[in-house]
DNA sequence: TCATCCTGTAGCAGATATTCTACAACAAAC
DNA sequence: GTTTGTTGTAGAATATCTGCTACAGGATGA
């Protein structure tokens, strides 16, 4: 019997995609939980054939709950789905050992398909993703500038964007204030800016908030 | 026969409110649209008790849809659901005529609580929202914040939304480094805001920048 | 495989910003 | 015509942020 677990935040979302998959997969078990913390509990607890999750979740956040993941069980296979256009963060969430990316307006045989695909041990990789994917091979300057930030630096680039103060991120992120600025500078030197004002205007341009 | 018409561009979340719906009101006809072109042409064709629409929506806006519908069918409730905490959008929304305004994050009891509530002649109003709206009545939020500015004031509001240092605006005014964070202190009350960032988004709204 | 780059992390000292308070001039309201 | 509110201004004390430097571990590349 197939085992899937989901993790999202938002139950519309988990009933959602239950009942998809429900359709597609009668016999399978399934169960949902609501934020990083329980997921990773799940994990240890029982097993699994696949995670779905979304990317952001209060408290930890898909990525790192991701990272994770892939840490102490690297062939459980994880699905991300984030609300988020694929561009922003795919190869960000491939890159940390996701079996696939998908977005919440994908169709539901695209779900289907994609669990399919990572049940039988491969990827799934849409063909927008796998352009993206195969343009980060060469030179990276034709990429938006964000992607060349770290996730700890997109992180804070984020935060900083939506108006966070310096210190409110160190401490929510459980850093040091004086690592937060330095992740700032980075920010600022690799993405050629100089004030926190060019980051809002550059998050919103690009959706990134 | 309840006759309810869920509007969402993404199929997860169609698939969900369908789900929680069909439980609560198994025995309502519950049709879906993907986006505000259709949801507008189904109205036009039959009747509806409810409408439920997610705000941002590909194309046409959920508020457009939302404004659209209110100018031909006055009486039909609609409520919006949207993925964004509701201090950015509620007041707005209930302002363009919403029977109620609902966060993703909301749990199935609520949505099915607001449904009922509209379908009886009401408005759903959260008590946050709720408080949000005394706060509207207080002072005039007709107007634009920045007209509540005095010139001081909003000269600096410019500066600091074009990303402006505080000690740069100072020295480009020839005032006092306090003096120009003072005017930024009241800059922040009187626009009920907390960050520069706020102060940036606002900016480029209003096409301030 | 060794040197180099990138990333995540921080400390310190100096630079900047904020808070609180104040006050004068003027406007508005009573 | 006196109280009350708003505006323009700023100092002192305090809080926060930045620039520079540093270092370890991992990835990369020659």
């Amino acid at each position: 019997m197939i085992k899937i677990l989901i993790a999202d935040d938002h139950a519309v979302v988990r009933k959602g995609l239950k009942q998809i998959l429900v359709e597609a997969f009668p016999s399978a078990h399934i169960e949902e939980v609501g934020d990083a913390e329980a997921l990773i509990k799940k994990i240890i607890k029982s097993e699994w054939d696949v995670v779905i999750s979304d990317l952001t979740m209060p408290g930890r956040s898909g990525l790192e709950a991701l990272q994770q993941i892939k840490e102490y069980y690297p062939k459980l296979p994880v699905l991300i789905l984030s609300m988020h256009a694929e561009e922003h963060y795919a190869i960000r969430v491939l890159k940390a050992g996701a079996s696939g990316y998908l977005n919440k307006d994908s169709a539901s045989d695209e779900l289907v398909n994609a669990v399919n695909r990572v049940l039988s041990g491969r990827k799934y990789i849409t063909p927008s993703i796998a352009e993206k994917l195969a343009a980060t091979l060469d030179h990276d300057n034709d990429r938006p500038s964000h992607e060349q930030l770290s996730d700890r630096e997109f992180e804070v680039l984020k935060s900083l964007a939506a108006g966070k103060s310096v210190s409110e991120i160190a401490h929510s992120l459980s850093l040091s204030v004086t690592t937060v600025s330095t992740y700032r500078a980075r920010i600022l030197v690799k993405m050629n800016m100089k004030a926190n004002a060019e980051l809002t205007l550059y998050a919103v341009e690009n959706k990134l908030i």
